[in-house]
RNA sequence: GGCCCGGUAGUUCAGUUGGUUAGAACGCUAGCCUGUCACGCUAGAGGUCGUCGGUUCGAGCCCGAUCCGGGUCGCCA
């Protein structure tokens, strides 16, 4: 085992070029590879930046060869030598021009043989991968990532900060507020058998911050919910969170879009135009059924109600004569992937999220077959053609449903997922605004009126009028930025003024008493001058996994949670000692 | 909690109709090799086929249970 004892390094492996031929440097790094081919041995060195070849030649110092030939991948080395350029380049890597011929080699740590191997694209199991974490961190693309959130996080400070924005730390430790997801509890030492919660998002503290004066308020803020993980859904994540005073929802967009512009432009170097499309959430939910439509690519969804009232078809009929409605799409040249049998499949899938059943017309060089032609009146089957504007080789797809929603939100999930079949999904980064929010939402199951957002967002003030009367219509200063199907970030105007928020507390069904309880501290603080403001989160992890077309919010995530919500590594949560749950004044009942 | 997919060498995988000693690639170890860069060549080590039980003359393969992992639905204001 050697030690520095002095060594300097000259500068990263990844960053000697041709002009550094000649000089005498020392680098430190990890072994990437050795070839050994006898008498000379070639040694690629690694390090955060990349990696740089190191020479040896047996005839010209024996000890410093020896060494080289005992290294092993992942040995730590510390290499000095004199940058020459290669009898053999090569174009693969940057450095490539160059190698460095090694006068002086020490060990620094030696490395027992990986469970996997550190290069790109590893196939490795997930699990094998978190468990030794830092190993997988060491690969290279990984890595990368890493280091492009990190350029993520950078840029985002140097906007907000230049716009006047403070960055504010909010606490970790706060209030449940047992609505929405579920909190993450910490008992408390001091007072048993009460509990502090892990922050949901910062949002009441930000708002404090506007009624403190702070004006622009940002912070890269870590999250907490204790539920059920997925691909893109971790229990802790981060955002970008943000609240600004005096402004209206206008205001709010247009410094974000600048945001954005400046972020994609100088982390990956992409345009994005703006202003940036604006969809109101009723026209997203008629032309592609999602609240946070892909609009990489168009096959929208449209109206067949009006041809199909009278068509002769029952199922058709009996939905619109219930007060529902019959809606569609055309995947244009689908015959030859959407086969009657993928059409089946699709059906399963409509009915997993609650659809009575798919219709579909195929137009074949046969003609046209479709699902319920046969019950047709005369002439309907071109009604309904024209209007979804089919030809030959075009696959409509149908759904009738008494419920308006369920008919939507269902064709537009096959809408993507037919897309993705035909692999018809566009190039770039689509990003746009839903705006104005439904802000009550029906809740089925205890069938009363929830806030779709939080309880805090500003109805539109042309809606005030009708808080009470025509709750379904009320709309929100409520807004989304959705980039590519995914909804990256959502805000809001929030409400100021004391007698409009008990208004909605009262028609949320919440009483004084509860929402005393749960809000007070905010209540009480818009009695003491609260400016306008509004603001909003953006999911960091979820953008840089778009931005780097991950696949899982895992490969942006340093140390990330397994689908069970453990740790690989360090293998939390765990057990603790019976003294320290005696502290707390907690027993465990299993 | 429901549904779908998976678990075979350190890693990624193959393994036919149930049939001899379970294979490949990479990695690892050793030897040879002076311009490699996925170096090459030669040899070698490495396996409780997730676990338990069953069917069978015989199970990696069939059946049952169970554990683990991933995806998805529920859930996620």
């Amino acid at each position: 085992m050697e030690f520095l004892a002095g060594m300097k390094r000259t500068d990263y492996c990844g960053n000697f070029r041709a002009c550094d031929a000649g000089k005498e440097i020392t680098v430190f790094g990890w072994v990437q590879r050795t070839r050994n081919l006898g008498s000379l041995i070639f040694i690629d060195l690694r390090d955060r930046t990349g990696v740089i070849q190191l020479a040896f030649d047996e005839t010209t110092d024996k000890e410093v060869f020896d060494k080289a030939a005992a290294a092993r991948s992942e040995y730590v080395l510390a290499a000095k030598g004199t940058v020459r350029e290669r009898s053999a380049k090569t174009d693969k890597i940057p450095t490539g021009d160059i190698e460095v011929f090694v006068t002086e080699l020490r060990i620094l740590a030696k490395s027992e043989t990986p469970p996997f191997e550190i290069v790109p694209n590893s196939n490795t199991a997930e699990t094998t991968r978190l468990k030794y974490r830092y190993l997988d961190l060491r690969r290279p693309d990984l890595q990368g990532n890493i280091l492009m959130r990190n350029k993520v996080a950078k840029i985002t400070r140097d906007y907000f900060y230049d716009n006047g924005f403070i960055e504010i730390e909010t606490p970790i430790l706060m209030k449940s507020t047992p609505e929405g997801a579920r909190d993450f509890l910490v008992p408390s030492r001091l007072h048993n058998g009460e509990f502090y919660a892990l922050p949901q998002s910062p949002q009441l503290y930000k708002q404090l911050s506007m009624v403190a004066g702070f004006d622009r308020y940002i912070q890269i803020a870590r999250c907490f919910r204790d539920e059920d993980l997925r691909a893109d859904r971790q229990p802790e994540f981060t955002q970008i969170d943000l609240e600004m005073s005096f402004v209206d929802v206008d205001d709010v967009l247009e410094l974000i879009e600048g945001f954005m512009k400046k972020l994609f432009k100088e982390a990956i170097g992409v345009d994005i135009e703006t202003p940036l499309p604006r969809l109101k959430y009723k026209d997203a939910m008629d032309r592609y059924g999602s609240d946070k439509p892909d609009t990489r690519f168009a096959m929208e969804l449209f109206d067949l109600s009006e041809i199909v009232k009278d068509c002769g078809f029952s199922v058709f009929e009996g939905a619109i004569a219930n007060g529902g409605t019959v809606r569609a799409f055309t995947a244009k040249n689908a015959v030859a992937t959407l086969t009657r049998k993928e059409i089946d499949k699709l059906t399963e899938h409509a009915k997993g999220i609650g659809a009575k059943g798919l219709a579909w017309i195929r137009w074949t060089d046969d003609g046209v077959a479709s699902s319920f032609g046969k019950f047709l009146g005369e002439g309907k089957m071109d009604e309904i053609l024209s209007a979804a504007g089919a030809e030959k080789g075009d696959v409509v797809l149908i759904i009738a449903d008494t419920k308006k929603t369920l008919a939507l939100t269902t064709l537009g999930t096959l809408r993507c997922e037919v897309a993705k079949k035909l692999d018809i999904i566009g190039k770039g980064y689509n990003l746009l605004w839903i705006v104005e929010f439904p802000f009550f939402d029906w809740d089925e199951e205890t069938q009363t009126w929830v806030a779709m957002h939080h309880p805090f967002t500003a109805p539109l003030d042309e809606c005030l009028p009708y808080l009470e009367s025509d709750k379904g219509a009320v709309r929100a200063k409520a807004y989304d930025l959705v980039l590519n199907g995914i909804e990256l970030s959502s805000g809001s105007i929030r409400i100021t003024n004391p007698e409009l928020q008990s208004r909605i507390f009262s028609l949320l069904g919440l009483s004084e008493e509860e929402a005393q309880a749960k809000f007070g501290y905010l209540l009480d603080a818009f009695r003491f001058g609260p400016p306008p403001h509004g603001g909003m989160g953006i999911g960091l992890d979820r953008l840089v996994m778009q931005m780097l077309g991950a696949e899982s919010l895992r490969d942006v995530i340093a140390y990330p949670k397994l689908k069970d919500a453990t740790e690989a590594m360090t293998e939390c949560p765990s057990p603790v000692d019976d003294d320290q749950l005696k502290l707390l004044g907690l027993s465990i009942n299993k």
